[in-house]
DNA sequence: ACCTGAACACCGTTCAAGT
DNA sequence: ACCTGAACACCGTTCAAGT
């Protein structure tokens, strides 16, 4: 019998963070993307490593879109706006794709490689923007993304959104100190 | 044959909290909690609700037990240097167990329940001492929890320590401003 | 009330066999 | 090179049976 489809890495990843975008991303298996692809399970192997492997990928492409998306936010705006602007996307794009969130949270920061260097890149380039050293701006994204990011995290694992004025005043108030 | 062991959910939670502080939060399986107790694995659903119980018992532990090590470190200090105190102490004690710190991570707020607020309740406490009110100080509070609780989430992620200078830009950060 | 032990379902993984 | 299908190990969960 002949092999009812030609997978390959990419369908197997985009049916997989299809996957975690409508249930979670506890509900990634193997054998539900097998079964989504009309395969056997041990097929997979062919082009992810296990389901380490598919964890992996899928937290890779899933911090990959939630970086295009922060990065475009910053266009065309400067100074705290700027900022305001990112951290607004980052969050949005947090509850639009929960399940996403959640897959980047999985993986390590040297699992995600260059996908991690590239949203840390981001909030770089607005401090660099702002007329900071290299240096300095390595330190300075650092702490805005911890602040971001512990919101987002804090908020997800909540049963409901957090006020969007406490979101607010945790960015004027990093925006204050930076000063 | 009579049982080898009188079990008892603390018995439970203080062997899967050694399990998790020994071997990692991934580790933790009713079957490695029974083998070390010396019972099968079905005994211990006399005692917590299967493995999302079993888990979510041993998050709040955690939790309450970073929490007495956060409140101990505000006892004596003030201001900027109480906030200080705090973070350094929430800092250290996840590096001391970061397997319970991962177990804080995959349960969510309304599962840690008391737990949960009873951190919060630390940060509104060091925000009302230096005069807010209640309803800013529970922003306040969100605010700083979020930065701090950022930082070592990233930094859990990755496999080497940050550098201490960047962990004391954030909170300085903060100090300065949420004046 | 609590633990045993068998039973079942589900999943990840390996591998020889096919195409 | 890629997929099948059997096989195996491991785990969570249920439940009738013992004490």
């Amino acid at each position: 019998m002949a092999p009812r489809v030609r997978l390959s890495e990419t369908v197997v990843v985009t049916t997989a963070v299809e996957i975690v975008d409508r249930d979670g991303f506890e509900a990634l298996t193997l054998s539900q993307v097998a079964e989504a692809l009309g395969v056997g399970p041990s097929a997979l192997y062919s082009h992810v490593d296990g389901l380490g492997g598919l964890r992996r990928v899928v937290a890779v492409e899933s911090l990959r879109r939630l970086t295009a998306d922060v990065r475009d936010a910053a266009i065309g705006t400067a100074g705290d706006a700027a900022l305001h602007a990112v951290a607004i996307a980052y969050r949005e794009h947090s509850h639009r794709h929960p399940g996403r969130f959640v897959a980047t949270l999985r993986a390590s920061a040297d699992e995600l490689g260059s996908a991690d260097e590239e949203l840390h890149g981001v909030f770089v380039l607005l401090h660099r923007a702002a007329g900071a050293s290299d240096r300095d701006a390595a330190t300075f994204a650092r702490s805005v993304r911890s602040a971001i990011h512990g919101f987002l995290v804090l908020e997800h694992s909540a049963d409901e959104r957090h006020p969007d004025t406490d979101f607010h005043h945790l960015i004027t108030t990093l925006c204050r100190g930076l000063r």
